[in-house]
DNA sequence: TAGATTGTTAATCGATTAACAATC
DNA sequence: TAGATTGTTAATCGATTAACAATC
């Protein structure tokens, strides 16, 4: 194909992370809405409320899945969930495989709603023979051994790290090797992949950094308004 | 030394996020290269290279959080890491409960790691009745009737939600009545809360919408090039 | 019509990257 | 000294926010 005039390839247009973030938290909201208050039309103006975010930032996002609103109205909540659907993969699941079933194994095979955006958790693999063959939530527990084996065989791409942070880039180089494209990883290692591979990073320390951060910020401020008042 | 001319007050100057973000990240990989490689200095260059980021980013990241480095040398593992920790909250730890002891509370409960990024989570509750008095980790599961006075006893400013997605904000209501100032939701339900108390999203389904449009932009791009490939 | 809301174009803001002098 | 690396100042880039005309 390759045409012409327009400047970046369909390929090369690409979504801003910032804005891929916010999607999930759209499409939740309007869920909710949806169900609890029975509404069909939201306005960019009370999600912004209600989400705390600008109005002009949401309608901005929502332009970027293709969504259009109604002056006056709003956006048709119905239409903008299949919208969101359609764009975060709901109609089109990957296939995923969990490696790595402890406590975190064992939550993300229960997580429900991963679905909503497109994953399809087919299995798990540990190396504790205890576990092998094992059901959670109706998902099977296998023996590490049958892996590669069964990345192959059904052509997985998605493989999910939920082992210690040891083994992560042990495991995630027989996933690799296996044909896996992409890794979700939930271990704070850093892993080292090859060209044309994808890791998204998990990290729980990142989070908590941010949330520490932030409060004690706030136990400064407060700290020094104290003292502000102490001293008047 | 404090001298004078600074404009902005000190609780005014704030940490940029993504700067923020990164340093867990630099923490771990440090660490590891001193325990593994037993390496005592190391250049922004190495470790933009081994972490594929910018090296002007890293030594920027860097100057936040106090570190100098040396000409020719780089910066010195140790103090970098003591500067990290400072910075972290490791010698400035705050407690924190978890609420809901389920699968996802269980693995937080065990998480080795968070000490080190300054959290101290102390128990756990779950209205459960038969998780009452159990031990995870070495820590107690509390009924829930005793998180509110507990949250007092030992003024507790960090509440971790692990509960599922429809209790969240009753929970996260009674945390914030009892003086709870910080809320690490694990659920995807988006909170309200008062002015003054913090909320940190940890959203499974804002990282898997990245994972997975990376994916598809990759696939896509595979795709073309190889039509391109059949058409010459 | 009047008024709220969309959607577009322009301005602002902040983070990343570049350029380069200082330094060990 | 020569050369790699730091740290600072300036340029670039991209996301957020503002302004406002179009629209139902």
């Amino acid at each position: 194909m390759t045409e012409n005039r327009k400047p970046p390839t369909a390929s090369e247009i690409v979504i801003p992370e910032p804005t891929l973030r916010r999607i999930p938290m759209y499409y939740q909201y309007l869920k909710r809405k949806q169900q609890d208050e029975r509404l069909d039309a939201s306005s960019s103006t009370t999600m912004a409320a209600d989400l705390s975010l600008n109005p002009i930032q949401i309608r901005k996002d929502l332009e970027w899945i293709g969504a259009t609103g109604k002056p006056r109205t709003g956006y048709d909540i119905e239409i903008l969930l299949a919208h969101m659907e359609d764009f975060l993969g709901y109609n089109n699941a990957h296939d995923a495989f969990i490696v790595g079933a402890g406590h975190l194994g064992q939550a993300l095979l229960g997580y429900e709603g991963f679905e909503d955006y497109g994953l399809n958790i087919v299995a798990a693999f540990d190396s504790d023979p205890a576990k092998a063959d094992m059901l959670v939530a109706g998902k099977k527990v296998l023996p590490m051994e049958k892996l590669e084996d069964m990345v192959k065989r059904l052509h997985i791409l998605i493989g999910i790290l939920a082992v210690p942070s040891y083994e992560a880039q042990t495991v995630c180089d027989r996933m690799v090797a296996a044909g896996i494209k992409a890794v979700w990883n939930f271990t704070p290692y850093h892993l080292t992949v090859p060209d044309g591979v994808i890791v998204q990073h998990e990290n729980m320390a990142t989070s908590l950094a941010v949330l520490a951060n932030k409060l004690e910020v706030a136990l400064r401020k407060a700290r020094e308004q104290g003292n502000h008042h102490d001293h008047k």
